[in-house]
RNA sequence: GCCGCUGUAGCUCAGUGGUAGAGCGCACCCUUGGUAAGGGUGAGGCCGAGAGUUCAAUUCUCUCCAGCGGCACCA
């Protein structure tokens, strides 16, 4: 006779069920249609699956596509399962690999035959896979031995799961699934009871990518397909639809349409700004500068090109040098147009950090305690030779220019400095509509300098600093710099997408590399503490995100124009002069529109435009000194006396804090 | 840097082994019209660069460059 086992459902209510009981059976016990929606089980809080026999007394509660987080995590890795074993049907000979799920679906790598897939395979892939799901093949697990597995693997030629089952921790289960008795593949699990819990429309193979096995760019580069999978065809809609959005607010298209910047090959990864786009980049580089100089920070400049030795006693050119961009200093010849390098030049770098620089301006004459905190700040434009590949837009540029800033101060006062850091912080993102803010402690790593007790005072410092800050924040660890400790601030922008701007880092390092020193109450000489920190990060990628963040559409203190002057006809021009003329004086970006064209076109042209305010001149504006304003997004308008039109559009376009 | 895809007019894109087309934009003309496209005419392209195959290449092949999607990188 089989003993009897407790469980204890989600409602507190308790049953007896023989040991061997599977969660299936419990939850046909409890009713037909739980058992139909029944996809996993959660055991004492740990995700199984349903065919699982309860072998002891446990909490036991019946998963279904309700538990949204729980479900999408099975439909997914269930996904990627089915999608291998389509792959494997149509390309015998493919080696399967390694198929997680990912933030909206999942992926497979495989190291295929004969050619890398592309999208164009995509198509018959989904079909196979919808005819597994069809075929409601039941998903068996099975646990195997590890020398058992191995030799199954190579002697199917599957030489990276061979590879990895011969890795797999001592001591663990090694677990495989079978699909239907023709098909399986090494897995944790848990999986679904069988394909069919799958919905053959709520899922779409996106995109072919390569990817190294097991991210390393010294081994095979394998061939992987992305998914996206969903418990609805109605969600996968949504999904698809968020792609699209995600797409209309592209930096790179919008740049494009509303003439903002461009990029060409002659200069790949460094922006050319055209009029509009570095009217925007001024409006929050004079932003950035008021709000520092209102924080006591002294802005400065420093050099461009300074000489390799610097950089050698920085560190940088140990650790950063594939990353510089070297210049010989060198006069070229103009007999000839060969380039001749003298191998005695002296050689120069293009500055990849303002930090180093940022240090002589410091160690200029003697400081004293009492110039401590010294906070310099420079809009530092830094040249990185970035991966070809890795370019992206104003995102990631080889030639970038950051709200960079460096604090010397005393060990005692990092506390503090962090603390009016982050609530400087908190005003800049808030003007610049970020309300959602993540922030995160990095710790020490395991390669680090400096002693273990100044570690400890450095965290401390920093998350004391959070909470008198009353800053939420998680704790990242062993991700701080190997010269200290960091803050990171994540962004989350309108479409909950999230961008690391804001950071905040300890420097025990430089200081001392570079000799940097104040001479103490006690007369003695002493390090500083250099605090490197920056909010926006690079000016280029935080346009980038601002103009997606808005669509383009940008708040009226950010826009490049303002308001545009539009006339209806001719005999209004004269006014609409007068009209730009007294806007301008206001202190607004304004153009004047007194083309030969329909106010429905020039209405149409100036909304694709998305500037804020279209201020429509007629004759019957004239004679009244009024104008009609026509808001961005609005479908209607409001006539208003000219004055106090421009009184309150001056007043929505005065830039925070100034 | 690695894998895949792409590169035709300012932009978005058709197209062909016999040196090219549309829409929008631009220029000019007509039109002076009250809130998201008025009409006409015209200009504009070394079909990314180089090499190869061919009587002939924008089209096929290769190499390179760039862009795009990933991967790696981002001390």
């Amino acid at each position: 006779m089989a003993a009897l086992v407790t469980i204890t459902l989600p409602d507190g209510s308790q049953r007896q069920v023989r040991a061997g009981t599977t969660g299936h059976d419990v939850a046909a016990e409890i009713g037909t249609g739980l058992a139909k929606a029944a996809l996993a089980m959660r055991v004492d809080g740990e995700l199984c699956d349903l065919k699982a026999p309860l072998t002891r007394d446990a909490a036991v509660a019946i998963v279904t596509a309700k538990d949204e987080a729980d479900a999408l995590e099975l439909i997914r890795h269930d996904f990627a399962h089915v999608l291998a074993e389509a792959v494997q049907a149509l390309y015998p000979g493919t080696q399967i690999t390694f198929g997680p799920t990912t933030a909206d679906g999942f992926y497979y790598d495989f190291a295929p035959k004969d050619r890398p897939f592309t999208e164009e395979d995509l198509p018959a892939i989904e079909d196979k896979m919808r005819a597994i799901i069809r075929a409601d093949k039941p998903l068996r697990r099975e646990v195997w031995e590890r020398a058992d597995l191995i030799a199954r693997w190579q002697r199917d030629g599957e030489a990276f799961k061979a590879e990895w089952a011969g890795e797999l921790p001592e001591g663990e289960e090694i677990s495989v699934y079978w699909s239907g008795d023709d098909w399986m593949d090494m897995c944790r699990g848990p999986h679904l009871p069988s394909t069919g819990k799958l919905d053959p429309d709520a899922f779409k193979l996106t995109k072919v990518a390569g990817a190294y096995w097991r991210g390393d760019a010294d081994r095979e580069m394998l061939s992987r397909i992305y998914g996206t999978a969903w418990r609805t065809k109605k969600e996968l809609k949504a999904y698809l639809h968020r792609l699209e959005e995600a797409e209309r607010r592209d930096h790179r298209k919008l740049g494009r349409e509303l003439d903002l910047f461009h990029l060409q090959e002659e200069a790949q990864g460094s922006i050319f700004w055209h009029p509009k786009g570095y009217r925007m980049w001024l409006k929050l580089e004079q932003y950035m500068r008021n709000r520092q100089r209102q924080g006591g920070y002294h802005e400065i400049k420093t050099p461009q090109v300074l000489d390799s030795k610097f950089w050698r006693l920085s560190g940088h050119w140990d650790k950063f040098r594939e990353n510089m961009f070297v210049v010989p200093d060198v006069v070229p010849s103009s007999d000839s147009d060969e380039l001749h390098i003298d191998p005695d030049a002296k050689m120069m770098a293009l500055k990849p950090m303002n930090c180093p620089a940022h240090v002589q301006v410091f160690k200029q004459g003697i400081k004293s305690y009492r110039d401590l905190p010294l906070r310099l700040s420079e809009f530092g434009c830094c040249h990185r030779n970035e991966s070809h590949g890795g370019l992206h837009g104003l995102m990631r540029v080889r030639q970038m220019t950051q709200d960079d800033g460096h604090i010397f101060c005393r060990e005692d006062q990092i506390s503090q400095e962090a603390v009016t850091f982050c609530r400087l912080l908190e005003v800049v993102y808030g003007d610049l509509g970020f309300d959602d803010v993540a922030v995160k402690l990095a710790t020490r790593p395991e390669v680090r300098a400096g002693e273990d007790d100044v570690w400890d005072r450095a965290e401390a410092g920093l998350s004391e600093a959070l909470d008198a800050a009353g800053l939420d924040y998680e704790v990242a660890p062993g991700e701080g710099a190997f010269y200290g400790p960091k803050l990171e601030f994540h962004l989350r922008d309108a479409i909950g997408r999230s961008w690391q701007c804001g950071t905040l880092q300890l420097d025990f390092v430089m200081p001392q590399r570079l000799d940097a020193e104040y001479v103490g109450e006690d007369g003695a000489k002493h390090r500083p503490v250099m605090l490197h920190r920056a909010m926006l990060g690079s000016l280029e990628r935080f346009l980038g995100i601002l103009i997606e963040h808005y669509a383009g559409a940008m708040p009226m203190w950010l826009a490049p124009t303002q308001v545009v002057v539009a006339t209806i006809t001719d005999d209004a021009a004269d006014y609409a002069c007068e009209v730009a003329e007294a806007a301008r004086n206001a202190g607004l970006e304004v153009d004047l529109d007194l083309r030969n064209e329909k106010i429905n076109f020039k209405v149409r042209e100036h909304s694709h435009q998305k500037v804020p305010a279209i201020l429509v001149c007629g004759k019957r504006e004239a004679e009244s000194r009024t104008v009609n304003v026509r808001r961005f997004g609005a479908k209607d308008q409001t006539e208003m006396p000219l004055d106090q039109a421009l009184k309150a559009l001056a007043e929505e376009a005065r830039t925070p804090g100034m």
